[in-house]
DNA sequence: GCGCGGTCTGCGGATTTCCACAATAGCCGC
DNA sequence: GCGGCTATTGTGGAAATCCGCAGACCGCGC
């Protein structure tokens, strides 16, 4: 589900941050630590994250490190009470989303949680398509995965028939199978498709 | 030229920095105020930034805010002596490279520097391929483009002289056009130029 | 062994693209 | 007005693509 996920060992401030966002329409998930929230996650997880720093056992910036060694790509807002900038400038590096100081200012908080989510949402619909694409392209064979870089990469039959060694005639069949696995009619749409255009 | 521009209202500093980059072969400006580099910047000036922060007159965010205002997209490293988390995370946000806190490591501050130089390098390359496509594009006639957008969404010539109301055979002389403009042989190069594939 | 899927090939015809040669017409600047 | 650029169209042929029909070989699983 698309929620907020926020991850505190501190009970009085997730249920501060739970009646904010729920008051604003925001589906809210409280976390007690970061090792819960790392064992609850999977990919299929969406939303984003609202994880405080410093916290027993795990700290947020570790749970972040693990999350994106499982190539997590939810969304990611620090929330910290001791401002530190070496931390805050290698949180955003690595790819967080932001960096926040306590006290905050929750109407600002909201509207970067809600950016956040909507991100992840666009995010998702992208790779949804994405992994459509892959779907296909896996159900093609070895050759014809051959022909088809060389259509996409522009060459005429003719010269696919030349490099790979085999009839004009062969590459015709494979390139057509090529297009009806990949729903396309032409090989200008095959490379819209692969190289990711609108 | 591709050099590191500093700029830093303390001369000390500047001298220091600038022996430290120069015994690295990194070659050097320094700038004694951030509206002196903003009088001297245009847009052929490569290379990578090293902004102070807090300097008398023009602060180095307010330089970095107006070279963004205008267009400026060298790599841009501040360097501060008093830790603020908002103003490193605005700053990042806003796409500064990095953020750094004096006192700073020598070897580091110089890796980062180097490697803002090599991305400023590559954007610039890219850049300079998008130029001359844009340029290319320019010397199309008003028919032609239309025709070229046609063809690069998948249409056949038949298709294409149906939407615009023209006979084929004008299409293809329009296509053909478009083609030796473009330096390309195939709709699927051409395809591939405009969708900026590799 | 038999069927199925993948790879390979040829023939022939329809469709599309590519291109040289040729021509008409409007607009703009010198 | 002439020359140049743009847009338009036609004829006709060469080349490339698209596609159905037909057949071949090989490996794998039932």
């Amino acid at each position: 589900m698309t929620t907020l996920h926020i991850v505190d060992d501190d009970e009085a401030i997730r249920d501060a941050l739970g009646w904010l966002f729920q008051s604003r329409n925001v589906p809210v998930i409280g976390w007690e630590s970061a090792q819960a929230f790392l064992d609850a996650w999977s990919p299929d997880l969406s939303g984003c994250l609202l994880l405080d720093i410093r916290m027993d056992g795990m700290s947020g910036l570790e749970l972040f490190d693990r999350l994106l060694a499982q190539n997590c790509r939810m969304p990611v807002i620090f929330l910290t009470g001791h401002g530190d900038v070496p931390i805050a400038v290698g949180a955003l590096k690595k790819g967080a989303r932001d960096f926040v100081e306590k006290p905050f200012n929750d109407n600002e908080l909201v509207d970067r949680v809600i950016d956040a989510l909507a991100f992840d949402r666009d995010q998702r619909a992208r790779e949804a398509g994405q992994a459509g694409l892959a779907a296909r392209i896996a159900t093609l064979t070895q050759r014809e995965r051959q022909v088809m870089e060389l259509v996409v990469a522009g060459r005429l039959n003719k010269v696919i028939a030349d490099e790979l060694g085999i009839s004009m005639r062969t590459v015709e069949v494979h390139r057509a199978h090529v297009f009806e696995k990949m729903r396309v009619k032409t090989a200008v749409e095959l490379t819209r498709l692969l190289t990711g255009a609108a």
